[in-house]
Formats: C-alpha cells, sequence, structure tokens
DNA sequence: CGCCCAATTGAGCTTCCTCAAAGCTCGTGG
DNA sequence: CCACGAGCTTTGAGGAAGCTCAATTGGGCG
C-alpha cells in the first residue's frame, strides 16, 4: 500500500528523515497475505516472527485451557503485531486473520539496525508502545469497572477512534467484521448476553445496526458516557529525542 | 540500594557493558521518597516525570467518574512508571504509593542520550516493554474470563512471582499489602465479595491468611489451576541486538 | 432447495453486587 | 495505661446482572 505503514505510524509523532524512511522501507521487505480465519501463530509455540499490519483486521487472543477465549486487542493497519517474541521463546497470543489481510514480516536484522543507527526512530518506537499500554490499560479498565452495555459501548468507540484514525471521513459508520461470539470473547461477555446487550443499545438509539454487520454510532457523546470512554490527547514532545540521522 | 536498579532488571537479559552501566547511571540522579498513601500524580493531570521504582509498593490506577477505580498494576522495584507521558500531555493513569517507597526521577535528556549512544539499552528497553505488555495481556484475559476466585489467586500468584524475582528464597509466604478493597479494584470486585472470595480460598486450603496482612499459599500448583495462571518462560536471543558500546 | 453458521429469544439459575450491621485492630490522646 | 475513634474486615439478606441451556429464526452459499 504505497508508503511503508510503520513510517505511517511513527510519522504522527515526528516527521522523518530521507534516511530514516528507508531505514524503516528496510523492515518491510517480506509481505504476506493470510484468508480470513487464517491463524498466523497459535499460543505457547516456539514464535520468532515480528509482523506489521499493512492491510485488513486481525486479533491477538488469549486461550484458557477450558476452552475460554479472551481476545487481547484487534488490529489494524500499522500496528506491531507478535513483538512478545522479543522476550519469550514462546508467543503469549495466538493472532488470526479477521478478515482477509495482509503484513509484513519484519526482519530482525533491520530492526537491530534502526535502534543502532537511528536512534531516533528507537525512541519513537518505544514511545508507540507507550500508546498502546495505555489502550491496554483502558480495556482493562472497562473489563473490570464497566456493566455489558458500557464494555461493548467501549469496544465500538475503541474500533471507530482507531478506523478514523486511517480514514477521518468515516463517521459513525463502519463494518465491523466480527461475530458476537467474538464481540464476546473481546469484551468478556457470551454471544447470547452480546445480542441482548447490543438490542439494548440500539433500543436506546445509541447504534444502528444494517446488513453486512454495519454499525452506526449514532449518538458518540451518550455513548462515550455509557462506555466511560475517554479520549486522549496524544501529544508529542519531540525535544526530548535524539536527533534524526 | 546499591546498584541502579534499571541495571539490575536490563542485567537479567543481556550483562551489560561498563559504559552502559554509567549510562545507566546517568539516569537516577534525582531519587525521591514517598510515604505510604503518597500520591504521585494524578489522572488527567499534565504529567511529564518519569519514575523508576527502587524501594516499596506502588500502583497505578484508573477512576471512572462515577468514581469507580481500576488498579490497573503493582509496582515494585525495577519497574518503569509514568512512561505514558512520553506519549500523552496528560497522565493517563494515577500512581499511588501503598508502601513507603523510594523512586528515581528519570531525566529526559540521559534517557535521549540512551538511545542515542547505547542502542543495545534502546532495544533491551523495548524488550522490557514487551515483557509489560504480557503481563496485561495475562490481567485482561483474567478479568475477562475468570471467576472472582481465579482472579484474586491469579493476583497472589502474580505478586509471587514478582517477589520472587526479587528475592527467590521467598517460597509461597509474603506479606500484602493491600486492603481488600484495593484487591478488589485490582480483581474487578467488590470488597465484600474479595473477602467472601478469600475466605473461600482459605476454606479450600489453598491459601492461608495470618496478621500483618501476611498470605502463604498452601498449593501453588492448584492455586495456579485456579487462576488459569501461566508461568511464562522469559527467553532472551540477545542475538539481534546491536552490540554494546 | 437444503445446510450450516450466526443471530435471536426464552426460562431458570449462579455469581457477584448492594445495603446494612457488627466485630477487630491499631494508633492517638487523655 | 486505658478509652475512643477511624478504618478495615467480616457476615447476613436480598437483588440484579450476566450465564447456561435450549429452541427457533434468518441469511448466505453450494
Amino acid at each position: 500500500m504505497g508508503e511503508n505503514c510503520l513510517a505511517e505510524m511513527l510519522g504522527r509523532y515526528a516527521s522523518l528523515s530521507a534516511a530514516e524512511h528507508s531505514a524503516l522501507a528496510a523492515l518491510e521487505v517480506n509481505a504476506r497475505k493470510y484468508r480470513k480465519g487464517a491463524v498466523l501463530r497459535s499460543e505457547r509455540q516456539p514464535a520468532d516472527e515480528i509482523f506489521i499490519v499493512t492491510k485488513g483486521w486481525l486479533f491477538c487472543s488469549l486461550l484458557l485451557e477450558d476452552g475460554r477465549r479472551q481476545i487481547i486487542r484487534l488490529n489494524f493497519r500499522g500496528d506491531l503485531l507478535g513483538s512478545d517474541s522479543l522476550a519469550f521463546k514462546d508467543a503469549a497470543d495466538a493472532i488470526c486473520a479477521l478478515t482477509d489481510c495482509e503484513v509484513e514480516v519484519i526482519d530482525r536484522a533491520a530492526l537491530s539496525r534502526i535502534f543502532a543507527d537511528h536512534p531516533r526512530l528507537g525512541a519513537l518506537l518505544f514511545v508507540l508502545q507507550q500508546v498502546d499500554r495505555v489502550m491496554m490499560m483502558d480495556r482493562l479498565a472497562s473489563l473490570g469497572r464497566s456493566s455489558a452495555k458500557g464494555r461493548v459501548a467501549a469496544l465500538l468507540l475503541w474500533v471507530h477512534g482507531r478506523l478514523k484514525l486511517a480514514d477521518p471521513t468515516i463517521d459513525g459508520v463502519f463494518a465491523l467484521p466480527l461475530t458476537q461470539e467474538e464481540i464476546g470473547d473481546a469484551t468478556g461477555l457470551t454471544a447470547v448476553h452480546v445480542n441482548r446487550t447490543m438490542r439494548a443499545l440500539t433500543e436506546q438509539k445509541l447504534i444502528e445496526r444494517a446488513g453486512n454487520n454495519t454499525v452506526r454510532l449514532l449518538d458518540i457523546g451518550r455513548l462515550a458516557r455509557v462506555a466511560h470512554y475517554v479520549e486522549r490527547r496524544e501529544s508529542f514532545d519531540t525535544a526530548w529525542l535524539p536527533p534524526a540521522r
């Protein structure tokens, strides 16, 4: 897809030099496609690949040995996936394709060179992890402290916000390629209760559903209140970064 | 305490050069003490400080506007705290002292120099974030998919494992300086239900409680099964790292 | 047209929550 | 040294949210 997509992501925080651009381009030399439903890797399997999503939706999940599943996060264009393999021998989470998708397999040597030759990019990657951590914190609070309605609303708002990042013209309407079972696995609910919850949201005119999994957020403000959703102002103090090379 | 404690943490993954040691030492030039109960920073306040814990316990939490609270994580010696301020203007989480404690306030310029002059340390810091992310994933699965008993058991096992890192002689017995309300905020339960849950764990001879908040884990294997707890083998492939300087 | 998978709906039940009232413990001041 | 609080823990009773099981409907696809 045109530009290198990690560069696209990091470029939100600082404008990149030509040398930095080409270093990032060197990461993404091994594109791969997966079909909807494909498993990129399973849990507790030896894993060493790291991916960047260029197209489509994926998700990461943990499986409990009794068969219950928790979907940890959804992944979109620009997301780094599987980076836990830098610290663990076996994969912590499974990675699956929600839609047909495309990823770049990261070249580790090139990643190493990024830290070595482009300290500013290394620091930016570190910063990007912070954004991710904050998202996980919000999800943790949602699962721990919100009602079913709040959790589903938060999921919808999160996805909406994420899609809007890539395409600011999206305005409350989007296709959600998740079954109710998967929504349940993401929010810690059962599929049945997701169904009832979404009906309740619909009846309260907070959302509207149409065929093809399309969701329309009718009142984002009220939805945000239900979800305890906080819009976080990213703000980046580029001053502390090492200089570009 | 004696050694620089971030060095202690990173040293678990790779042995550090003298130059690296002194670069890390330059981070920690501003020690600060807090009393039990102190608030290092509140949510949604402008924040720019980053801390490393050298002594004591702290926690990070999110507050919902209805007053409910989610404790995101507990923090121990060696933990990096407040690093979200690298990406956000306002603090995402509040940071509070659970016990009297001591932290080092990180010098940002020195952090920048670490990325610039010691790429291997930059990469190691990145790796350390992965460990943290995996812990958050496990907690997410615990809140989303475990019963009250499982969540409390998971919390105890997690704390135990963390303490054991610092002191391998700890064997199932430790002081837990948390009120039941705080345990509830960490596990997404009410204080009342935490009480009943811990009684149940006690009656099933999984744990034992004594005065002074002391907990004894009586059967770690069975507890781990209840908690769906996974011991993750950290494994670190130092081969990919840039060379030390 | 028939099948399969997802969505929907109903009924009954379990887990966890809320509200309320004691009990305990430990630090403080008299 | 003791009495008194304040805060934490414990226990009870009743209620609500979400779960399980089971049946039915609906839609897309071979």
